[in-house]
DNA sequence: CCGCATCCGATTGGATACTG
DNA sequence: CAGTATCCAATCGGATGCGG
């Protein structure tokens, strides 16, 4: 069932595509596309940092200073770009709450939880991939 | 179920680890460590068209020319240093038939195999992530 | 056909110091 | 407490051309 009908429409495709890799029309690009779903989920946890402070956030809100408690070797900088971005993204909301001095929370939003499968996925192929190189060498060439 | 023992061990923990999240200590890093999970995974897809290239191999073994011909604005020295990274890191074979001209054909290793369910994984969260933007726009704020 | 060498511009991450 | 401003080093991606 793998080598079929290559006589359909107008044979503008090149392959026949793995329906569980690449279930429809947005997966079969040649490039890095933005609208690619890959890319998309890429885009939602790239940069260095990230998915530790989104680690962090899974657990509940915190603050600025509960983040950089926690991971003390990002610097403000770092911390407050990442922030933003995933703000931007639409991953995480920033809650100021009034008094003096200013607090602020930030928290997950209902979309940004949705990346726990794929952080999940992530630690679990990690393990796997932790596993295969015990067993061969990454030099086991 | 989510406020517990704060009080066992030495206390050198900070924190409550959600137990799907962080399985185990090594999960457990308050920095982006090589040896931490999530950040081999990473490590394992990353680099620009990465994913791309572990896509093609996926659907079977294939020659650098396939692959160009696949990923036609991919440039030969951006795929022959991601095949280099990813026989590197044991992912990827690269398997020489004599002959002239030489044949050259790169096949996924059983451990590279083993990144199949991350890529369905990251196709799905940006399947949802896109949908959820569709209803919020990225810029509602 | 299968790559590697060189060069270069753009992006990234981080250290340090400062502000509301 | 909660960030921003500057500056700098390192990395990355890509264009082009050469060699086995």
């Amino acid at each position: 069932m793998s080598q079929n009908h290559r006589d359909v429409g107008h044979q503008t495709e090149t392959h026949d595509w793995d329906p569980e890799l690449v279930p429809d029309r947005r997966g079969r690009t040649r490039r890095p596309e933005a609208g690619c779903p890959v890319e998309v989920a890429l885009a939602a946890i790239s940069g260095r940092w990230t998915t530790l402070v989104l680690r962090e956030l899974m657990h509940g809100p915190c603050s600025f200073g509960d983040l950089r408690g926690r991971l003390p070797d990002l610097s403000a900088k770092i911390l407050s770009e990442r922030l933003r971005e995933l703000t931007a993204r639409g991953l995480v909301a920033r809650e100021r709450l009034p008094g003096f001095p200013v607090r602020t929370r930030y928290v997950l939003t209902s979309t940004g939880a949705r990346l726990r499968p794929l952080l999940v996925q992530l630690y679990e192929t990690g393990t796997v991939l932790l596993d295969a190189m015990a067993v061969t060498p990454p030099d086991a060439r």
